[in-house]
DNA sequence: AGGATGATGGACT
DNA sequence: GTCCATCATCCTA
């Protein structure tokens, strides 16, 4: 099944199939790839917790594109997040990438985290390891010649529901997926 | 026009 | 574990 018609689904379907899929970021000198392992589902106009609840607005465009389409937006005034919208156009559907682990480039991710670990178990981390930025926003992932792509990797062997992270509305909702053999786990 | 509010991360105790 | 920097966006008036 290709990745693209994985992206087709509703976003809690989704997500848990882009656990073990990489990003590989050709955005500065040297390129870096991080492989998924912990994401986000949120469900457009139908999810209180989503930045699409409201429908279609300014900052939350690249939700409502195609699937593929990345979406990046500013948290606390400080970090970059980057979600992918998914399902069919116009939905607002999308996930979030939380984190994953680096598994090239790693000398380029040290340098733009400014450190040894931690390179990529976060969502603002995830974005600096890979650099990306809001100037970003709106690329599709899924072109064979864009400086940031999605692309299919191992899927994990066992993955995990949780609540998400960070919001507060909809909190029941067991929408964050986490690879069970990752190193990005987090309580 | 102004204020409240984060899908966070890092420093510090 | 706790605290808080920092600002674009959106909602209310």
């Amino acid at each position: 099944m290709s990745l693209a018609s994985q992206l087709i689904q509703p976003p809690e379907v989704s997500a848990p199939r882009l656990l073990g899929t990489v990003l590989v970021s050709e955005l500065g000198s040297s390129p870096v790839t991080v492989k998924i392992s912990e994401v986000e589902a949120y469900r457009g106009e139908d999810d209180p917790a989503s930045h699409a609840f409201r429908g279609r607005t300014g900052r939350n465009g690249s939700m409502f594109e195609v699937p593929g389409t990345l979406y990046v937006y500013r948290s606390y005034g400080v970090h970059w997040c980057a979600n992918v919208a998914v399902g069919p156009k116009g939905t607002g559907w999308a996930i979030l990438f939380r984190g994953g682990d680096v598994i090239d480039g790693m000398a380029t991710a040290r340098s733009r985290r400014g450190r040894d670990d931690h390179l990529a178990n976060g969502p603002g981390k995830l974005c600096q390891a890979l650099g990306i930025d809001g100037s970003h926003d709106g690329i599709n992932l899924l072109e064979a010649g864009s400086p940031l792509r999605l692309e299919p990797g191992t899927p994990p062997q066992m993955v995990m529901a949780t609540p998400r992270v960070g919001i507060t509305k909809a909190q029941d909702l067991p929408w964050r997926f986490v690879a069970a053999t990752s190193s990005a786990n987090r309580s």
